[in-house]
DNA sequence: TATGAATGAGACTTCATTCAT
DNA sequence: GATGAATGAAGTCTCATTCAT
């Protein structure tokens, strides 16, 4: 995961020191507050540096140009997003698929709360990448879906390893979607959703005996 | 439905004459192609006015600003979409569950294969939401949903009305969202998606035995 | 010489109206005057567009960059160095080779008075191409010296033509680079070296029997 | 001599150890490549110091700005052209004037190619000095120029002061730029030139009687 | 003395929108 | 109504130079 995660790729310098790893947070920080507050697009690079209380010259120093922003802070939500994952995983490694899909579920809607920039960010990266060609896309994380899908292997071993990783895809896909939408709407309808992201998904995989 | 999509809101002028009405889709189908290919805010309204083979000035009689380009496309795609689902509903109101699942994932797959700049128009909507008032939010076309609520209440009259909303909600989100998926792969993905898609609906539906 | 002096290649837009024309002499003046003040590259075209008194974006409607407005003050000035080569030539077509030098360069001593810009542009422009390809090369103009070789040829037929042109060359070089030298000092010494020039020059040709 | 292309002027520091010398070589090493590659302009100190491999600070140990590099470049050509020019005329001091026209344009031809920067620098300073207050150009080096009117007024001395200056600085403004000029062709070009640069000079210095 | 991260003014260029014709 | 030239605020990014360490 170590590799894949890597930011060296979307960062200009490698901050050694303290300070500079300082800045490179702030800047992060900065720029999700605005991408989510006002969008990619509406967050000027100066609006960024000024929120984070560093020059312009500072924020170019750490990331080549505004899209290095956005992967950057891709990249940390997927590690946080893939620790999360990690830990839960291995705990819920033998329990009943429906306790496994409750917790989880649990989880990744705490981790939506947490990251609210999340959706907003992977969403603009989709669009950028209509323009550039699509060779960035496997900048985007697919560790948790391999494992997953190891997962279902594991649970039914009859299923093809293809088959697997097509279910892997359409649950996470679907909970992450779902959990996006829950975010929209009030305490209610968080709730709601959620509950109903669990049936889903538990009668999903319930169908393919896992 | 018809005033809810009524173009009259982001419209300037009504078209009354056909040369009018066929420059205003003219500007349509451009911006809906540019907005594929290079994505919202990298199109600007002189590239769609020439594309169109209109002037600009002409654009600007007929959408007040660029969004509102956003919005009538938006406003187009959800006519033809719930002309789709209505007649294909009617058709399948006394079939199983899984007949009318797989039905009407055709459909909609259909849909988004005709339809490739649904999901950028869409998407960018919603961008823009973020900055904007959310009073904009009900343009969203609600009628599908609300029409598949009532199909399940009518199929299981033990569900309550906001249940079934509900998962009127999540079920519309989820294809929407799995079929759009389906169109970044090949034609075997997109295949296996659908099929996946299905096995996903089935099962959720049956659940509450609809 | 239409064609290779033709502007289209680097305007933007063919001003078609009086008021655009003047325009573009405008931008075109005001930028020949502070490419000789300050020089080009400490020129900016904030300055060249407040100095033309046109907004910037008029500037860009004619010009798509800065490196275009050397083009064409290039261009404009090949068109008239060349007009009053052709005309005086036709004049001096039968005379002593001596007098055909003295009047020639004065000629150019007075086109070199009355564009002193000239020296800078053309500087500038090579030093552009040494960044860009050398393709560019071919916008410059070398009608002076095609026509220059056949008049040596005419004069003495037993020149071969690509002596002709080595000769032709060499003397076009040399009078430009001694006119351009004469520019920076005072009048005495512009005045001698002109003559010093012409001495050259008539060494130079009698020594070809021209 | 060694007073006048001292670098005292230019350089902050004398660089007393030989480390220090050896840096300001490659300091200078590396500018001359990339002003020659690229163009002054689009150099940037930091590249010069990467390419130098030193630390930019360094190269402002040494250099007061950037300008700095392009004057101590132009100091060790001055200096490197004289060393040439002087032992060749010495040698040269009575042979026939062709003799001497034809070794020592050869001698500068080998001078031009050994030292492909010399053009662009050179042009470079012009351009500086445009902008800059005119003071600076008295750090151009008049000596070859002193040197060669001397040995005009003795080969002929009914030749005035005054003529032999004018006469010596058309003759090397030439030469210079006519060499520069055949660098820019290929081989056939290049040697061409040379013969008729020859042609030229002998010329002209025949017509004093020289 | 040596280093290289930090600075921020300022450069070029774009483009949504208007309005005189 | 139709046109498209005109506008200028604003955006991204660069880079010579400094100075704290």
């Amino acid at each position: 995961m170590a590799e894949t995660l890597d930011q060296a790729t979307s960062l200009r310098r490698q901050p050694k020191q303290a300070r500079s790893q300082e800045r490179v947070q702030q800047i992060l920080d900065a720029a999700e507050q605005l991408f989510i507050e006002v969008g990619y697009e509406q967050t000027t690079t100066r609006a960024i540096a000024t929120q984070a209380q560093v020059p312009v010259g500072s924020l170019y120093q750490f990331f080549p140009d505004k899209a290095a922003l956005l992967k950057a802070l891709a990249h940390r939500y997927f590690e946080q997003e893939y620790q999360l994952f990690v830990q839960l995983h291995a705990e819920l490694a033998t329990v009943p698929i429906a306790v496994y899909v409750d917790r989880m579920v649990d989880a990744f809607d705490q981790f939506a709360i947490d990251h609210p920039g999340y959706q907003a960010v992977l969403s603009q990266m989709i669009d950028l990448m209509t323009v550039a060609d699509a060779a960035t896309y496997n900048e985007f994380d697919p560790q948790i879906g391999l494992e997953l899908a190891q997962f279902l292997a594991r649970r039914n071993p009859t299923l093809a390893p293809a088959q697997c990783d097509l279910i892997a895809t359409v649950a996470l896909k679907t909970v992450n979607e779902l959990l996006w939408l829950s975010l929209t709407g009030d305490r209610t309808f968080r709730q709601q959703l959620i509950a109903e992201t669990k049936v889903l998904m538990t009668a999903y995989l319930q169908t393919y005996g896992v």
